[in-house]
RNA sequence: UGGGUCGGCAAGACGGUCGCGUCGGUUGGCAACAACCGCCGAGGAACGUCCGGGCUCCACAGGGCAGGACGGUGGGUAACACCCACCCGGGGCAACCCGCGAGAAAGUGCAACAGAGAGUAGACCGCCAGGGGUCUGUGCUCCUUAGGAAGCGCAAGCCUCGGGUAAGGCUGAAACGGUGGUGUAAGAGACCACCAGCGGUCCGCGUGAUCGGACCGGCUAGGUAAACCUCGUCCGGAGCAAGGUCAGACAGAGAGCUAUGGGGCUGCCCGUCCCGCUUUCGGGUAGACCGCUGGAGGGCUGCGGCAACGUAGUCCCGAGAUAGAUGGCCGUCCAUGGUGCGCAAGCACCGGGACAGAACCCGGCGUAAUAGCCGGCCCAUUCA
């Protein structure tokens, strides 16, 4: 799970993301990614839309999504701030899969200069 | 033992690992905050937002019309469309279940198809008397003596004409009481007896809906109010993005109507309060805190009540997020499903927990969804 230090709570920071940050798409969810020269810790954000289910299953996205993006915390970069915006199927996805599928996409365009 | 019916309980368990949120404490820090420790952390439906309230603001919310909701009776409640008890009607052998339960003799309207006729009913068949015609039989008269044909009359049949008749047939969800008799040309509540039903008066039990009974009346009245309508009761509006505090931001310009105006305030009118208002272009904010969870709150016991519930005592405090915590992953076991092996007990493998996530708070209703566990009652069966 993510501390509040390490996550996004703007609306402004969802909306500068979405807008203007590097876009990584997978079959399952869009990944936006800005980073900035500061030292805070990396951020996440999530955006789970009515679309993926209904109320428990669109909680069981996000916080998959939040532990998934907990052990990858380490290896970003500070000053990155990631959002992910899940599509419809990601919640009849098994965690194995959606780990494969987020953590894949997230190394490529952090690794990414 | 089987079937049924009503109600209650629970909503997999344990563990590992990595975490999250509120609150409290300690330490560090000017502070934001960080680290550590501790407590607590989704549901029976948290859901739908369909009713009813609390709370907040609008003017403490006034009058009328319109509109809406409800509708057996009595009670419960803050209130309700909810709950309890009873009544009536219907279903069931029964336990029990079901009913959008006011008014259809205040009025208007509506009713497919079938059928003769469907609402101050209706003559298709049938039945009945009569007129006319036809034919058969028969009586009398006549001519002729075997017989004949004409006239008059009677009876039955058939055809036809205009009537009478609602007892019978047919249709239909429904056809204007039922049975028996009197009566009649045939019939008919036309009249009579009993029964059913309706209306009225009175008596009795009951708070009451209602029930039981007596007498009288006219002889019979259909359904639909989830059609309009009538009657009774109730209802001001908007909603926690309510509302409040603090901080912060900005920039005005044009046009129109102006007190017989515009707005607060729902549709309209009255009343009342406030005052410049409307519109186009352009610009700006949607941050923090309070509201925010201790309440018509739960558990137990006593008392009152058939019960819903009320009341007294005592004990308990059980989420409060705000891009939104209450979890992710893994293992074992249990319940359960499938497949295979086995006579069976069982074993192995696979799948694997239903519906569903608080957002101001309560009381209901409705909807979703599983495999269970427990109990009351009823019926059938077996044994004693």
């Amino acid at each position: 799970m993510l501390a509040r230090a390490n996550r996004l709570v703007r609306a402004d920071d969802y909306r500068r993301l979405v807008r203007r940050g590097r876009r990584f798409s997978t079959p399952h969810a869009v990944i936006y990614l800005a980073r900035s020269d500061s030292a805070q810790p990396p951020r996440f954000g999530f955006i789970v839309p009515k679309t993926v289910g209904v109320a428990v299953a669109r909680n069981l996205v996000r916080r998959r999504l939040k532990a998934l993006s907990y052990s990858v915390i380490t290896s970003v970069a500070p000053g990155t701030d990631v959002v992910i915006r899940a599509l419809p199927g990601s919640a009849q996805l098994g965690w194995d899969t959606l780990r494969a599928e987020i953590s894949e996409a997230l190394d490529g365009g952090v690794l990414r200069p």
